[in-house]
DNA sequence: GTCGATTGCTTTTTT
DNA sequence: AGCAATCGAC
């Protein structure tokens, strides 16, 4: 019956007809039948898949088939005879690329291995590679992760003796970062009146400054960070033609997954990229976008339909993956968002059981509540662990649930966290090798000068770049001739050091990664160092060592990989976060994972647990609605995880930062419908936090409930707002207020020179306020 | 310059 | 609570 909808399909356009015929071929030749998939395929699905040139945008809600769907249209283009290597498509994790990479095989077979998959970051890193010449940059330039971005900054704020509890590096580092994403420079941030401004009126006018030292240190040493992939990506582009126009004739079919969660940087490349042939593709799903934080911009979809006018759109609205109870409840919940795309996520599949909302009296017993429940579902169902998922919001809630799955035996595995590579000992054999690749690696050097110990302390290490900076030489010249610069014994030191890092990279001119590892991580004195450590912690950091290594000659052997280079390797695991090293364990696992590494996967069973106030919503995400908008597509998010039954969970009382502290049940729970929810109690009594009331016990290690924010939310002012004259106040007058709403005056009290309102909102009830600041609209 | 003690910050999410 | 950066004593 599906197979006679194609055909349907096929003799109303006519370029359809061409493909059916090539389908035939095409099964003809392989003796498969290549159709086959096709008739897996729902009426808009089809429709998708068999859209093969010119733009086109799919709009796939949660649980559509939106995989299924692009690696179809990947496997139908190249039944077509299109060259996998003329295909590029982008992901936004390496684990989606890789599920991607492996279900197209599935399909076509090994010619999947030959199309361009990745994400931004690896896919374009790969191609500065190869182009760096043109923009000024070495081969074998350094990635840097936020964490030498930090320390960078760090570094940057005390030489210019700027008050470090102002310049925070998260906060400096943001600001840089959404600004290279918007793709503007260090030279027009500087020369920007409204963004000079903002700084200036947050305190920090020396953003601009810092953002001109960081960028010049970072092109000095070698250096991109994230941003600067993506960044100076669009720079070859623009001051490049030749080179786009190479990788527009070689990116003849552009793909780009997680539409929604672009941002302008990457939406500029992927235009320019299929500004010549125009066969572009993007799929996403406005209600799933949760990186706004990360600078992406919801604009890129309207900037798409703009761009491409004759675009074609496809909407999958059919989700495949939950019961009616799942998806009805997620379409009840992202219903209270304003902006939203039109869409209408349906199933057939059937109602299935209630939600449940599980209540707990602290975090530790919400944890004992999901694995004595996982427990028994598994028991009773005939499940395996790996059909359960604990997601949670932020990763420091996963210690409760570790804790409590590791007393009831139950094997877990955690996705994401604190990746293998952003240990210590794994960092500094890296900073080592990255010297050898690249000396003039600032951040590397400092990692590495005085470990192990020889002698270079914080002293010498600050001559070393001061003496670079008056002498104008690199740091790596003065490193090499520092008796030059001071004194015999540590210039010495040194330049012993430098002479090491020499014979590292004269290793590595004819050897694989392998061979040269090994050798640093001898040679370097890392692994004697450990060795001396008896602890199991030191035990453990060699253990580590010996598998960074084992990871390495893996890598070597790996017959896929034609760059067996230092270099190419360390370019690859730059851009590792995911735990996709380790992801495949023998065994069933319960899986452990923020919401954020959730997205894109689905399990049978879901708990979302920290369903409280100030922690889902994050406190963070209170002072506006998009903000809160964007933590309730991630609930949406979360909960069309789930194929068969969902958990939330909250506790009334959870230690934070040392401290218990009372929790009130998240907002998001009333904002699904009830009829959908099963409430369920955990011990009866009363929560911990009222006992520690009741005996009055150390009020110290108690801290109240944050109280709850609304305001922001609650009402938003019209554009035109604009403060009347308040001088002629009187009570019972009605008033407007860009936050809080309309209210009632109810008193006024003037004393002194100051008059205090007290208006009654509508929205948000009694507030005080003072009139000389409150902006007021009087209505009447 | 090195080692241990103390302070102070973190917790929103990721390439 | 847990960790890293900073401080202070040898």
């Amino acid at each position: 019956m599906a197979r006679k909808g194609s055909v349907k399909v096929c003799t109303r356009f006519c370029i359809q007809i061409r493909i059916f015929v090539t389908c035939k071929d095409f099964k003809d030749a392989r003796g498969r039948d290549e159709m086959d998939y096709i008739s897996l395929l729902n009426e808009s699905q089809r429709r998708a898949v068999l859209h093969t040139e010119g733009p086109a945008m799919i709009i796939a809600g949660a649980g559509s088939g939106k995989t299924r769907v692009l690696t179809y249209r990947i496997a139908h283009l190249i039944s077509l005879g299109i060259d996998p290597f003329n295909i590029l498509a982008l992901t936004f994790t390496n684990k989606a690329a890789k599920e991607m990479r492996h279900r197209i095989e599935k399909v076509i077979g090994n010619e999947a291995k030959n199309i361009w998959m990745g994400t931004f970051h690896s896919v374009f890193s790969r191609i500065l590679r190869a182009e760096a010449d043109k923009i000024g940059y070495p081969k074998s330039f350094t990635i840097y992760d936020t964490d030498d971005s930090k320390t960078l900054i760090r570094n940057i704020v005390k030489e210019m003796n700027l008050d470090d509890k102002l310049y925070k590096p998260n906060v400096v580092l943001g600001r840089i970062s959404s600004a290279k994403n918007k793709l503007i420079s260090h030279k027009q941030y500087l020369s920007d009146p409204v963004i000079q401004a903002d700084d200036e009126a947050a305190m920090r006018p020396k953003i601009g400054k810092i953002f001109e030292q960081y960028q010049n240190r970072c092109f000095k040493a070698g250096a991109m960070d994230f941003d600067d992939l993506l960044f100076n990506t669009n720079v070859l582009f623009r001051d490049h033609p030749d080179a786009l126009n190479k990788y527009q004739n070689i990116f003849k079919f552009v793909m780009v997954d997680e539409y929604q969660d672009t941002n302008y940087s990457q939406y500029l490349i992927t235009r320019k990229l299929a500004a010549q042939n125009r066969n572009i593709v993007v799929v996403g799903d406005d209600a799933q976008s949760i990186y706004a934080f990360r600078g992406a911009d919801i604009q890129n979809i309207l900037n798409f339909e703009r761009d491409y006018p004759e675009l074609e759109v496809f909407k999958l609205e059919q989700n495949y993956r939950s019961t009616k109870t799942i998806v009805h409840a997620a379409n009840s919940v992202i219903k209270h968002n304003q902006a939203q795309l039109r869409k209408d996520v349906f199933t057939d599949n059937e109602e299935g059981p209630l939600i449940e909302v599980i209540k707990a009296n602290s975090d530790n017993e919400e944890g004992k509540l999901v694995a004595t429940t996982i427990f028994e579902e598994k028991m009773n169902n005939h499940f395996s662990y790996d059909d359960f998922a604990i997601l949670y919001r932020t990763n420091a809630q996963s210690r409760a649930m570790e804790e409590a799955l590791r007393r009831m035996n139950i094997k877990y595995k955690i996705v994401g966290g604190l990746s293998f590579y952003q240990r210590k000992e794994i960092k500094d054999l890296i900073a080592y090798l990255r010297l050898t690749v690249n000396p003039n690696d600032e951040q590397a050097l400092r990692r590495v000068i005085n470990y192990p110990k020889r002698g270079i302390g914080e002293t010498t290490e600050a001559r070393i770049f001061v003496t670079a900076e008056e002498a104008n030489h690199s740091v790596w010249e003065v490193v090499q001739n520092a008796t030059e610069f001071m004194g015999n014994r540590v210039g010495a030191a040194i330049e012993n050091f430098s002479l090491l890092i020499r014979d590292f990279a004269r290793m590595a001119e004819n050897n694989d990664a392998f061979e040269v590892a090994k050798h640093v991580a001898k040679r370097s004195g890392i692994v004697d160092d450990l060795y001396q450590d008896k602890t199991v912690e030191g035990l453990a950091r060699y253990e580590n060592i010996q598998e960074l290594l084992n990871g390495i000659k893996e890598y070597v052997d790996d017959p896929e990989k034609e760059d067996k280079s230092l270099s190419a390797f360390l370019q690859d695991i730059a851009l590792i976060t995911d735990a996709d090293t380790k992801a495949d364990l023998d065994g069933e696992f319960v899986t452990l994972m923020t919401i954020h590494s959730a997205k894109g996967l689905e399990f049978k069973n879901v708990f979302i647990v920290g369903m409280e106030e100030n922690l889902f919503p994050s406190q963070m995400m209170l002072n506006s609605r998009a903000d809160l908008e964007e933590e309730r597509r991630l609930f949406y998010v979360a909960i069309t995880r789930a194929e068969k039954k969902l958990y939330l969970t909250y506790a009334t009382s959870r230690y934070q930062w040392g401290n218990l502290r009372a929790c009130e049940k998240s907002r998001f729970l009333d904002e699904i419908d009830s009829r959908f929810l099963n409430f369920k109690y955990g011990s009866e009594g009363q929560s911990m936090f009222e006992k520690v009331l009741q005996r009055k016990s150390s009020v110290s290690n108690l801290v109240a409930p944050a109280p709850r924010k609304q305001a922001a939310t609650a009402y938003t002012a019209p554009a035109d707002f604009k403060p009347s004259d308040t001088s002629q106040l009187t009570a019972g007058m009605k008033v407007e207020h860009p936050k809080f709403g309309f209210g009632t005056v109810t008193k006024l009290d003037t004393q002194g020179n100051s008059t205090k309102a007290i208006i009654n909102f509508d929205e948000v009830g009694e507030k005080t306020l003072l009139l000389s600041f409150a902006k007021l609209r009087i209505h009447n």
